[in-house]
RNA sequence: GCCCCCAUCGUCUAGAGGCCUAGGACGCCACCCUUUCAAGGUGGAGAUCACGGGUUCGAAUCCCGUUGGGGGCACCA
């Protein structure tokens, strides 16, 4: 079994394209198949190699790998059909355009945009299917000249033939096409540059795939690949069509409607091993209740005829909580390495790792972390101009109970040295502080922890007080309090 | 317009004729835990299996039709 995928480098890697290579990498990894990396720029006008840099970069990022084709933008391609960038193959696609030409399957074309416009308009007034007409199938010798002596540019044109074409589709089983049905399609641009339609049919066969596997916008393109292939003599790979990824609307997923680009939602600080969970779950389940899946156990169960026929809607809210899962289930070291990106440099990882305790639960994304716990690291003035005097009043209260709560808090805290500056005792102390100043623990609580967090909703209070340090906390209820001191009592 | 594909809670899905008074998960609601927020626990609402006909002793599951949705019909991929 030899699969692809075969991105187009004209855009950063969209999430139906990741999705795509996602199946085609469980398909050919579980199966001991060999795995193509194809690179389609034959778009040269919309081709970087930027966009290049993205899809490959994000595809190693999931943990995607492939056997052949260029491991690096830019790079070298490895393989033995190399090489696997379309623009490298043009000399391959005009010896197969010629073929065609010369065998009688293809002919040059000289119509205009402009005529092709309107024939197209005349044939939907007439509530007919658009497809060319053919005019420039049968042209004697004499009308060819005419054209080129008007400095008329030709493409070349697939000869469709009227028959009816059925394949037995992996996910879909039989489908019937009837090529009738179909114009003569373009296969090379008047420039000279291949067309997808025709590119796709020659690479599959001289690198040998066996089974092409792509979304389903592709199923009704398919009769003209068939028809290509038979004409051209090649073999017949299976094809198996999985269904799209949806806009919450329920229509493809679209830059327009969604988040489509993978480095968005990397950046953003979701887990490539949860979003390959999540991915590979959008058209298809292992048919039990299980859903936690590594990729390594995706290659192993996963089966391409087990996947559905329906299109699935992209759930933010169900990849949030799997990101939630995949972060829980990380050590505490493992996550301060992942939170790293995200922390500024000047925190010691010693430190990183301290806070990481007060976040793990509570994190949806990485990037979180700022918001969680920014205020361990940012200066007492940052952490200050955050809130407003009005946070620091307790929930039914004014600001004669935060002061209050906030001096007994700071004669609790000034009591402890450093030594003693601990979660437990702090709690211990706060507590009878609270009862001291006849208030109740969460009333108390309250301003000091917008004080020392900047935030009516932090991680838990005496663990961040601990974080903090001593001088610190002191320094940030001072600052809380003089606050207060412009309000008179 | 023509062709093709699809159709189970809001969402992702389990379901291959009787195990289905349709299961799980996300989300939502309530309660518990609790210094806030989470996480965790418990419970709940939520799908006449799009609709209508068949086939069958029996249909979410098979067949036909209807409706709805989607995709494709480029000198894009």
């Amino acid at each position: 079994m030899r699969v692809r995928m075969a991105p187009s480098p004209t855009g950063p890697l969209h999430i139906g394209t990741a999705r795509t290579s996602l199946y085609n990498f469980l398909t050919a990894r579980h199966a001991g198949g060999t795995y193509v990396l194809r690179i389609e720029d034959t778009d040269t006008a919309r081709s970087t190699v930027d966009f290049e840099r993205d899809i490959i970069d994000n595809l190693h990022w999931l943990g995607i790998s492939w056997d052949e084709g260029p491991q690096v933008a830019g790079g070298d391609d490895v393989g033995p059909h190399a090489p696997y960038r379309q623009s490298e193959r043009m000399e391959l696609y005009a010896i197969e355009a010629k073929r065609l030409l010369e065998a009688g399957r293809a002919y040059r074309c000289w119509c205009t945009p402009d005529e092709l416009e309107a024939v197209r308009r005349e044939q939907q007034a007439r509530r007919e299917a658009p497809r060319y007409n053919g005019r420039c199938l049968s042209l004697t010798d004499a009308e060819r000249a005419a054209f080129e002596a008007e400095g008329r540019t030709s493409v070349i044109r697939f000869r469709v033939e009227p028959e009816k074409v059925r394949f037995d589709d992996l996910i879909r089983g039989e489908v019937e096409f009837d090529n009738a049905l179909l114009g003569d399609f373009v296969i090379v641009r008047n420039d000279g540059v291949p067309l997808y339609h025709f590119v796709v049919v020659v690479d599959d066969q001289t690198m040998e795939i066996s089974h092409v596997i792509r979304g389903e916008d592709h199923l009704s393109n398919t009769p003209k690949h068939i028809a290509l292939i038979r004409a051209l003599g090649y073999r017949e790979p299976r094809f198996g069509h999985i269904p799209l990824i949806l806009n919450p609307d329920r229509s493809k997923m679209s830059k327009r409607k969604s988040q489509t680009a993978m480095t968005a939602y990397r950046e953003l600080g979701y887990l490539p091993e949860a979003m390959v969970n999540f991915l590979a779950f959008l058209g298809w389940s292992p048919g039990t209740e299980e859903e936690i899946f590594s990729l390594d156990e995706l290659v192993q169960r996963f089966e391409i005829d087990k996947v559905h026929k329906g299109g699935a809607v992209f759930d933010r809210d169900r990849l949030d909580h799997l990101n939630g899962v995949y972060i829980r289930s990380l050590t505490d070291e493992q996550l301060a390495l992942r939170l790293r990106p995200w922390v500024p440099e000047a925190v010691a990882d010693a430190d990183l790792l301290r806070l990481v305790p007060l976040v793990k639960e509570r994190l949806v994304t990485l990037g979180d972390v700022v918001a969680l716990v920014g205020f361990a690291w940012e200066p007492d003035e940052v952490v200050a101009s955050w809130y407003d005097r009005e946070l620091l009043y307790p929930k039914k209260g004014g600001p004669s109970d935060a002061r209050r709560a906030l001096e007994g808090a700071r004669t609790a805290l000034e009591d402890l040295d450093d030594a003693d500056f601990s979660a437990d005792v702090l709690e211990q102390r706060c507590r009878q502080a609270a009862e001291a100043a006849g208030m109740k623990a969460g009333e108390f609580f309250s301003p000091l922890r917008v004080a020392v967090t900047g935030r009516t909703v932090s991680p838990p209070l005496f663990a961040s007080l601990e974080l903090l340090g001593r001088d610190r906390s002191l320094a940030r209820v001072d600052d809380a309090l003089g606050k207060l001191a412009e309000v008179p009592a």
